[in-house]
RNA sequence: GGAGGAUUAGCUCAGCUGGUUCAGAGCACCUGCCUUACAAGCAGGGGGUCACUGGUUCGAACCCAGUAUCCUCCA
């Protein structure tokens, strides 16, 4: 082992963690033990590690290795996500540099590619989590876009569909224009962005006047429209206005011309317009707004859609046809301006939707979709969570969820793409689609639902057969990838495939999910549904949402803004433990974390000083002859490690993660190093006895093994070393037995506090008059209390180079004075001590106790206190009174005595 | 517009059943130390009207109501 003063991570890692494959820890297979089992979120194939991933899975791994180390079955199943809509955006943009069209290409070609692609750059992930430490099972690594995982896929539509649950219909979906493909509600990002508002003028037809800029306006002839999409007025069907409007009466029943192409429209009267917004007058576009649909279908409007599926302008609009449809905007704007249309342009700031994909800005738009109806899925899945069976944490999130469930919508799944799942539907002809497997059973189908066909002769339906086969289409859609999620927790147990498989039955129901809040819906919700409808049980019993990761400003951490740290860089710089130490410190479940660097500093820093407590007591030489003068210090620190376990293990129950890792971090470096090593380290040079040794180097590994989940590595590295003995091939850190609370003397710890308070105040009193800790001194106590000193003293002198430390019955005269709970300690000084320094002093804390005592008497003598006060109050009232007026007597004297 | 959450030290946050000398931790800051495990360290210290206003209670950072500010989700 080094003796380097500096811990370096870096070796220790890459070495750890291939002897951990290579020794197979983190492989699971079903046997006696209880199981437990996380299945991670499958993260974007093509993706890269972002800091959010960083901490969703510096959790799971803290979780997973905790319960590995109390002897469950631990099994964490990683895997990717095939992403249709990211990943086959960024195959069509591989493809364009390489000056290939995606219209130019067969399906068949494109999808060659994008495994091309996959294979490429699929797994950069898995390789970049191994880095930060995560002992997933690899073996049983996951695609969801691998045979068994689509068949599942393909079934599950199949079933929902003959159940009634899937049907085939015309509605407004969110378009994304950049991936040309629907996407669904929750996938739909809204972000606040200024725009223009225009003001455009259409003409009332019958008017005489011709509207321009120099002819008087009035209502009569013209009426004017508040608009932030100007470029859509060619697929006006009307304009609405309320009929309690008075301003508009005289306008009931008459028509305007569309601006520039002279259509004309019928004024029509809903009480849906709001008068006081805008002009009062509203723009009914129903191709493009999903309330205009609305309101289009309530009054029998036509619908004219003039986009086309990129999101430029198609010959419907009659003017600027192929302009995209921002360019379109400002065109026409100034066409509307120079034919005296355009009133006037306003700022304006609204909510306008976002692709979560691409970027792009959503269209609503009408298109023939697949969609999946909730509200029966939804049912079981919102009572799994209200009744507790899966739980949220936490729980305020039950709430947000309860809210979704009960205004779910049906799910669109299709997508306009081609890397996914295709939709398992065929087409023959002018027939209702048929829903199934393989060409072939869809070919079955179309004979077996017509009764007559059924009918038909053996040599008829092979004729049909054979028309079938040439002219049937499968459906061009893929499936949502949500699609294929919400089966994770199944499928990677091949559960479809075979339902009764030992996996299956073994591993599932899994125990945690560690994720986002973002995709509580997305994907949590969705998952209980598809347990709930597919096994008959829940995916999993407890949510961790993890906070989102923030910069130091509080912004989200995002590529645009570059603000996010690239996370290997971070485990470079600070080490992997360094890194996921930094990550849990901060990140209280469910809140935002604001992510600072220091964070892993202060990880990288704890890891150095366990290196050098390590390297304090491996130096150690044993002098098997010494008798223990240390039992005391032993004593007190297995008490305190079993009462900082209680702490810990009560945090890891109520998944409190960062609270467990803080407590974990103050019982080594306050209690461990500061005081109890302190206690018994040997003067330089000297030999320690064989007792002592023996303590440190079993405190020392349970330490290890406590933070072993956190700091896998470090921990690994230093329990192997000859200071712990032979270990064998397969004895490590990563499976050694977690500690477990053993008994805790209060009042030795009580004591402890007592004897710590103490060497604080000496400490203070060196600090105070400037001498240096080298310069022994004396200490003179006056015990007034219970305490035990003598079993303390050899402590306090080493700790606070005490030469002679005696217990006294008098007040020591010219000494520094300060009082440690009841009892009174002096130091005798060289220096004369300053007599009204210390009466100022005293003076304060006097004046400060009787204060307090003040109140308490306060407290004692009302009446109603005494009477509704629980008895133990009372009596700790009373304590403290006793207390405060002991104190309170002594320090009187003391000031006499000055 | 609807729903949920937050507001405690300069920063990030604990404070769990209202009651201990309860106002805490880490970081940052100040002072002094390169004291033979560690300067990525050690010792000591300063710093708060618990957002505001009322109420409930013997007792409120904690419960209730209102106000302000901010965040998130949904429309």
């Amino acid at each position: 082992m080094s003796i380097s003063t500096k811990y370096n991570p870096q070796e220790t890692e890459e070495k750890w963690y291939s002897y951990w494959l290579d020794k197979r820890f983190f492989h699971s297979e079903p046997d006696e033990r209880e199981p437990y089992t996380i299945v991670i979120p499958p993260p974007n194939v093509t993706g890269v590690l972002h800091m959010g991933h960083m901490l969703n899975n510096t959790i799971q791994d803290v979780l997973i290795r905790k319960a590995r180390m109390q002897g469950k079955n631990a099994c964490w199943v990683p895997g990717t996500d095939h992403a249709s809509i990211a990943t086959e955006a960024k195959v069509v943009a591989m493809l364009k540099e390489k000056g290939i069209s995606k219209k130019d290409i067969t399906r068949e070609e494109f999808l060659k590619y994008a495994w091309e692609w996959k294979e490429k750059y699929g797994g950069i992930i898995l390789e970049q989590l191994k880095k930060l430490g995560a002992s997933c099972d690899w073996d049983r690594t996951r695609f969801t876009m691998e045979e068994d995982l689509s068949d599942a896929v393909i079934n599950s539509f199949i079933h929902l569909y003959k159940k009634g649950n899937i049907y085939r219909g015309i509605r407004m979906v969110n378009w994304d224009p950049a991936g040309k493909t629907a996407v669904s509600d929750e996938e739909v990002i809204r972000k606040e962005v200024n725009q223009k508002l225009y003001y455009i003028r259409y003409t009332v037809a019958g008017s005489e006047l011709p509207v321009t800029g120099n002819t008087p306006l009035t209502t009569d002839n013209s009426l004017t429209i508040a608009t932030t999409r100007p470029e859509t007025i060619m697929a006006d069907s009307a304009i609405c206005i309320n009929p309690n409007d008075e301003r508009y009466k005289h306008l009931h029943g008459k028509k305007v011309f569309v601006p520039l192409i002279n259509r004309e429209i019928p004024i029509i009267l809903d009480d849906y317009v709001e008068m006081d917004f805008g002009t009062g007058c509203l723009k009914v576009t129903p191709a493009h707004d999903l309330n205009d649909y609305e309101l289009g279908l309530k009054h029998h409007l036509p619908v004219i859609d003039i986009l086309n599926d990129d999101g430029s302008l198609n010959d419907k609009a009659e003017i600027l046809i192929g302009e995209d449809r921002f360019i379109a905007r400002k065109k026409i704007a100034k066409m509307l301006e120079e034919a005296g249309h355009l009133e006037k342009v306003e700022d304006y700031k609204s909510q306008v939707g976002f692709s979560e994909r691409t970027d792009a800005v959503i269209e609503p738009k009408l298109s023939l979709q697949w969609f999946s109806k909730m509200e029966e899925l939804a049912k079981p899945a919102l009572e799994e969570v209200l009744n507790g069976e899966v739980k949220l944490i936490p729980e305020k999130f039950i709430n947000t969820y309860r809210h979704w469930m009960e205004n779910v919508k049906d799910w669109c799944i299709s997508r306009q793409l081609w890397w996914g799942q295709r939709i398992p539907a065929w087409y023959f002809q002018h027939e209702e689609p048929v829903v199934a497997k393989t060409k072939a059973e869809a070919i079955e189908e179309l004979i077996n639902r017509v009764p007559e066909r059924r009918e038909w002769s053996e040599e008829s339906k092979a004729g049909f057969r054979k028309q079938a086969e040439e002219f049937i289409t499968q459906d061009e859609d893929v499936m949502d990838t949500w699609f294929s999620s919400w089966l994770w927790p199944i499928s990677v147990f091949d559960g479809f495939k075979n339902p009764d498989n030992k996996d299956f039955n073994y591993y599932y129901p899994t125990n945690d999910l560690v994720t986002a809040p973002e995709i509580l819906f997305f994907w949590v919700a969705r998952m209980i549904m598809a347990g709930k409808e597919f096994t008959g049980k829940k995916p999993f019993t407890n949510v961790y949402l993890t906070g989102i990761v923030r910069d130091k400003l509080g912004r989200k951490m995002s590529k645009s803004l570059g603000n996010s740290p690239d996370p290997i860089g971070l485990i470079e710089q600070y080490g992997a433990d360094g890194v996921r130490v930094g990550m849990l410190m901060s990140s209280p479940a469910g809140n935002d974390l604001m992510f600072d660097e220091a964070y892993c500093e202060q990880g990288r820093n704890f890891a150095n000083k366990i290196w050098n407590a390590f390297r304090l007591v491996k130096g150690w030489e044993v002098e098997t002859s010494l008798p223990n003068p240390n039992e005391q210090a032993i004593a007190w620190f297995e008490s305190r490690f079993s009462e900082a376990l209680t702490e810990i293990e009560h945090n890891f129950k109520q998944y409190r993660l960062s609270e467990a890792l803080v407590a974990t971090y103050k019982l080594v470096w306050d209690d461990f190093c500061a005081w109890y090593l302190e206690m018994v380290k040997p003067a330089y040079q000297q030999p320690v006895d064989a007792a002592t040794r023996a303590a440190s180097v079993k405190f020392f590994e349970q330490i290890l093994r406590l933070l072993h989940p956190f700091m896998p590595f470090i921990t690994e590295e230093l329990y192997h070393d000859e200071l712990f003995g032979e270990r064998s091939e397969m004895e490590c850190c990563i499976v050694a037995d977690y500690p477990t609370v053993g008994e805790a003397n209060e009042a030795l710890l009580k004591e402890a506090e007592l004897v710590k308070g103490l060497v604080s105040e000496i400490r203070n009193v060196r600090n105070t008059r400037q001498i240096s800790p080298k310069e022994a001194l004396e200490l003179n106590i006056k015990v007034n209390s219970e305490v035990s000193y003598d079993q303390w003293l050899n402590i306090v002198c080493k700790l606070a180079n005490i030469s002679k430390a005696e217990v006294v019955s008098d007040k020591v005269a010219g000494a520094a004075g300060f009082m440690v709970g009841k009892d009174e300690f002096f130091i005798p000084l060289s220096q004369n001590i300053d007599v009204e320094a210390e009466k100022e002093r005293l003076t304060k804390e006097l004046e400060y106790l009787l204060g307090f005592l003040k109140s308490v008497d306060a407290k004692l003598s009302n009446e109603r206190f005494v009477q509704n006060a629980k008895p133990e109050i009372i009596q700790n009232e009373r304590n403290k009174k006793a207390d405060a007026e002991s104190k309170i007597a002594t320090i009187q004297e003391s000031l006499a005595a000055l």
